[in-house]
RNA sequence: GCCGGAGUAGCUCAGUCGGUUAGAGCAGGGGAAUCAUAAUCCCAAGGUCGGGGGUUCGAGUCCCUCCUCCGGCACCA
């Protein structure tokens, strides 16, 4: 089996936030997982940088448009080490390599009819070099940057038919209803597509910070279409020397936010079609995370979640494992600072790292550090033993949080098997040394086995506990999640 | 306005195809234990399932209606 997932590429824009972070770490997660499942796996991420707003930034910072992306685009890739993203190759759409190919994609576009050329008109601020969308209109038909009044303008350019898609798209919908998931996006979609699809502009004539259309050099296409086609692109030159296209197209999943649904369940597809190439199996839409009172995060409500606060204060793996316990992957959720404390003290703290700490304590106390060489508890067999398939299940349905609540229920069974079995006792009674190294094997089963699930959530973490459970002899190690004074 | 989603314990949420006394975690209450990061485990308590109506032997679940919140409604030119 192969696994291609993909992040969104981020528009350099932007300020690195807790929402890039989010979308990576899921990604990062899914692909680990996969790849400990044997698949072969990759995992792309990278920047979108073409684009009116990013001329006009660059032109604001007195810079080209280039040396502006290559110092936000730094800002993005340096985000990943630092939330233990390990993406296998990181796009830039400013790649030559990614604009040949986004040329001779569209160009089989355009040689198999889809294209044809077009006016739009709109409202045009002059300032601005820009059309204003009907909200950006301020009052007086002025430009609300400049306050100028806008011009009613007329450009050629053009056009993709997304408009002859229309039935294969209904259809893909009604024939696969897990293109789209969770459920309510794939609604959304669909209802989108009902209304009754318009042709879209694919060509901007008055820009030069793009990728040149090739049949038409005074054009260059419309950032979207540049940008969606980084998933496709990427795979022919992320290994110099080889093409990877074969091997993992199409793409198993490409994870994306909510706002840009459109573009990847109804545009994206039509696009790939009308190029004679195939579409990804799954699009997985998910939520926003909003601030701890629900609503938008905003500087000036205050009521944001820092990413790099909780790593200072609780550690990159805390932050991985928070994000997908807290909220319901695909739905939209609260999360904050206290919440984080919360989670971090009650589940990793007392639960799973104090498991860990009694459990070493206890084979090192009892049995000098040298794990019994015994069978495995019947008992816990039912809920070990199931662990690896259940988990598998949710994450082929994408339910990273469903995931860590099964392999949660099983840290939760352990420590009440400790009470259960109470080795302390069995330590006081000479006769009964064979149930206590039943009871400490089962343990040590019983984390390895969790452990392996979660290490996808938290690397850093289960590489540790791992090699204290290979240990020999085993010993206490330091607390892996130590409470602090706060 | 139209379409979609949500409303279940103080808080965050599960609830499959309609089926027995509606579940979990957290917080708060009581207890046990001492391997462990004073962590853990057990017990009890806590709900008019947003309101109203209907279908049914039976409704958190299906239908109608109303209320509240959120999202989408196209070429972000």
């Amino acid at each position: 089996m192969t696994f291609y997932v993909t992040t969104p590429i981020y528009y350099v824009n932007a300020q690195p936030h807790l929402g890039h972070a989010y979308t990576s770490i899921a990604a990062d997660i899914l692909a680990r997982h996969h790849r400990r499942r044997g698949d072969d796996t990759f995992f792309l991420t990278g920047t979108d940088e073409h684009g009116e707003p990013v001329a006009d930034a660059a032109r604001a910072q007195g810079l080209e448009p280039r040396a502006w992306a290559d110092l936000n685009a730094a800002k993005f890739k340096a985000l990943l080490p630092a939330i233990g993203v390990e993406p296998d190759f990181f796009i830039r759409t400013t790649d030559s390599e990614h604009k040949r190919r986004v040329q001779q994609v569209l160009q089989r576009v355009h040689d198999n009819g889809h294209v044809y050329k077009g006016i739009y008109e709109g409202w045009y601020c002059p300032r601005c070099a820009d059309f204003k969308t009907e909200a950006e209109i301020g009052p007086g038909n002025r430009c609300p940057i400049h306050e100028i009044e806008l011009t009613r303008e007329r450009e050629e350019n053009w056009f993709f038919r997304l408009s002859a898609f229309q039935e294969r798209l209904e259809r893909l919908f009604a024939e696969q209803p897990d293109f789209v998931r969770p459920t309510r996006a794939r609604n959304e979609a669909q209802a989108f597509i009902a209304q009754g699809l318009q042709d879209i502009s694919l060509s901007r004539a008055r820009l030069e910070w793009g990728v040149e259309v090739p049949w038409d050099p005074g054009h260059v296409f419309y950032v979207w279409f540049d940008a969606l086609l980084n998933y496709y692109t990427a795979l022919g030159y992320a290994r110099p020397g080889e093409d990877l296209t074969a091997r993992y197209w199409p793409a198993q999943l490409h994870l994306v936010g909510k706002e840009i649904l459109k573009f990847h369940t109804i545009y994206w597809p039509a696009m790939l079609w009308a190029a004679d190439l195939e579409i990804p199996e799954h699009v997985f839409v998910h939520g926003f995370l909003q601030g701890s009172d629900g609503r938008k995060m905003s500087k000036s409500l205050g009521n944001g979640l820092d990413p790099f606060e909780v790593l200072e204060r609780f550690g990159v793996d805390a932050l991985r494992f928070y994000l997908f316990r807290d909220v319901t992957f695909g739905a939209d959720g609260n999360v904050g600072m206290e919440a984080v404390a919360v989670r971090y003290d009650s589940e990793l703290a007392n639960e799973y790292g104090n498991l860990v700490s009694r459990t070493l304590a206890m084979i090192a106390r009892y049995r000098d550090g040298v794990l019994p060489e015994a069978g495995h508890d019947a008992t816990l067999e039912p809920d070990l033993g199931s662990l690896a398939g259940e988990v598998a299940a949710a994450f082929d349905a994408v339910d990273l949080s469903g995931a860590l609540e099964l392999i949660w229920q099983r840290v939760r069974r352990l420590n009440r098997y400790v009470e259960e079995r109470k080795p302390w006792e069995l330590a006081r009674e000479a006769d009964r040394a064979g149930e206590l190294d039943t009871a400490l094997a089962t343990l040590h089963h019983g984390l390895d086995v969790v452990t392996a699930e979660l290490a996808p959530y938290m690397p850093a973490t289960c590489a540790l506990v791992r090699s204290a459970l290979e240990a020999a002899p085993i010993k206490p190690i330091p607390p892996l999640f130590p409470k602090r004074d706060r």
